[in-house]
DNA sequence: ACTAAAGCTTCCAGTCACTAGAAGGTCAAG
DNA sequence: CTTGACCTTCTAGTGACTGGAAGCTTTAGT
């Protein structure tokens, strides 16, 4: 199939595909008399699979590491339960920090009551 | 003061410091007879107003808004509001999606009992 | 007086994960 | 025969820095 018709299948845009491919992340496709790229169920099959780890945000260097895991049938998964560990560690870290962020920004969106900048309370309290 | 002492009181790197002046967010010093800059007292209000907007991740293009009013005495609040209080629907939208990625990964996170690839159940439900 | 280290300057390049756009080739339908 | 929708490669831009090179100046110690 080409470009237009995995993208559209995987739900993964042609040009984040081509570069995919020039890091090295997607295989080179094989190419039709034309030169378009020429992809398979194989190529979806990864496709769906680095769509669906960017969706739990990992990185795409990890996206790289499980890809070869995958291909390895012989390998043990440790390092999959690893890298998924350290996903979690990472958001769960990020969620402590959105958390304060939330608290710190709601109390700030209800302490303005004036309507002048040299009084504003926001600002006074942004500054000092 | 120079900018080692700049950075050390407000906490922002030279390096930032540097960058906030070449995007136009901090203004440019004046300089000693040698070409170093030369700041003040001035200068580190602004920066430690920049730091808080940061510490809250209020995108550069909004802090650049903030020093705006910020300098004009005159000027209502209400942009001031606007901004935080965009900036707050944004964190919580992310705190939404955050919670929900968690979700995801915690359930892989406990779902491989095996140790060999081609078993694993977690790389099985993030094929297919 | 000499030297070494620290600190300053500018400029260029890299990060991450794309995204936009230019310039040009190919193909199917009307 | 032309129009429009594809495809190709290449370059550059995003946000918010960060690192490093190459070359000044200043300061402290010997």
């Amino acid at each position: 199939m080409r470009i237009s018709e995995l993208a559209k299948l995987s739900d993964v845009s042609s040009k984040t595909i081509r570069y995919y491919e020039t890091i090295g992340l997607m295989p080179e496709p094989s190419r039709t008399f034309n030169g378009y790229r020429d992809y398979d169920q194989d190529d979806l099959d990864i496709l769906i699979f680095i769509r669906r780890c960017r969706n739990l945000q990992i990185p795409l260097e990890q996206v790289k590491q499980l890809l070869l895991v995958r291909a390895d049938k012989t390998a043990s998964c440790q390092e999959v339960d690893l890298i998924i560990e350290q996903q979690l560690v990472t958001v769960r870290k990020t969620q402590d920090e959105l958390a304060i962020l939330e608290q710190a920004l709601s109390s700030l969106s209800t302490c303005c009551q004036q309507d002048k900048v040299d009084t504003c309370e926001v600002l006074q309290r942004l500054s000092r």
